[in-house]
DNA sequence: ATTGAATCATACAGACCTGTCTGGTAGAGT
DNA sequence: ACTCTACCAGACAGGTCTGTATGATTCAAT
């Protein structure tokens, strides 16, 4: 088998974007350079632009990194959750959990797409993971039999970032525990 | 009087300002160098650093407009509403009408903040006019006689910034509207 | 044993960055 | 007439950036 060739391949692959995850999460996209990544990874120059072929992929990649673990956690986290309503508001405990690490900078690809300038690849990579909690949203408000789910998963997306912003920015720690309860408000009491 | 040179003087200060409020909040601060800042102000790289001292400062400068823009035009919007109430709400409508602007980019502290790295001259000059709007949405809220002010300007800025960065990144150009029919339902019907 | 893929180290190109320095010009106040 | 201030143009220093090129090494598969 290719295992070990595989292996060999992945691992660079894996610890590149290990370190990407790292440095760009912590200090910003433009603010970190290629030489920073592969020093930290242990890595060769030439490796990283086999992997990935320019910064902008290897950008593109960490953001999907970041956008698969956070899917994943919510989804995770709603399954074990019974009503609609429960699931909802089971979204703000999980980022009133995520904003009190020590490392938490704020949501990655708000900050992303804030340093994106004029790079549709970046842009279009933070559209995703948003649309899919807005459609997560969504879904569930409808299941919540609200009277317009559509605006309720906006709006309820407005407080997720919110929250998320006044976490980071603010230093407000307690900011999700305030989003959650106005989402409360908001939702049938079924 | 000394008003010529005084002009002179304030022009080129003027002229760079007004090239960095394009530039930057066009591209962003870590991707708009000083030479593009001068080209566009027509203005020598020594006289920019006679009026501002370093880049950091420029920023400083830029962002510092911006705020008295937004707290002016704020400010002049709800001393002509009647209650407390309808002045929060006009918040949201002025910022409906601000979103709706072709060259509108998101809110210039969300995105200088994210971008910001380890200044902390820059992540101040952001948190100030974060800080102004809470707190006057804190002040109406309690005349309007919320129950808990203070967590209701909380959460009122949770749906400014939430509106202004869904109507950034993703389009949403009607956010402020879903976002100010929010705000009306939590705010006591007086 | 040989081939081929993945990876290594390192130098380089060419561009861009911030900030400084030199020296010159124009006009206002004294 | 002289000075002082604001401003100009442009070169320069020293660093960092992305991306490429060169050539060696390791190791699995054949």
């Amino acid at each position: 088998m290719q295992s070990q060739s595989a292996a060999r391949r992945t691992s660079a692959r894996e610890r590149l974007l290990a370190a990407a995850d790292e440095l760009f999460y912590e200090n910003g996209i433009n603010l970190v350079g290629i030489d920073r990544v592969i020093e930290r990874a242990g890595v060769a120059k030439a490796s990283l632009y086999d992997c990935f072929g320019s910064k902008e992929q290897l950008i593109r990649a960490y953001l999907k990194g970041r956008a698969d673990k956070r899917q994943a956690r919510i989804v995770e986290r709603i399954a074990g959750l019974p009503t609609p309503r429960e699931k909802i508001l089971g979204v703000f405990d999980l980022l009133a959990e995520v904003v009190n690490r020590t490392d938490y900078r704020g949501c990655a690809f708000q900050r992303a797409s804030a340093e994106a300038g004029e790079s549709s690849v970046i842009k279009g990579t933070c559209e995703e993971p948003r649309a899919w909690l807005r459609s997560q949203f969504t879904e569930l408000a409808q299941a919540a039999k609200a009277a317009d789910p559509e605006l309720l998963g906006r709006q309820l997306v407005f407080l997720y970032d919110g929250a998320a912003l006044a976490a980071s920015v603010d230093g407000d720690r307690n900011a999700p525990q305030a989003a959650r309860a106005l989402a409360a408000q908001m939702l049938p009491s079924d």
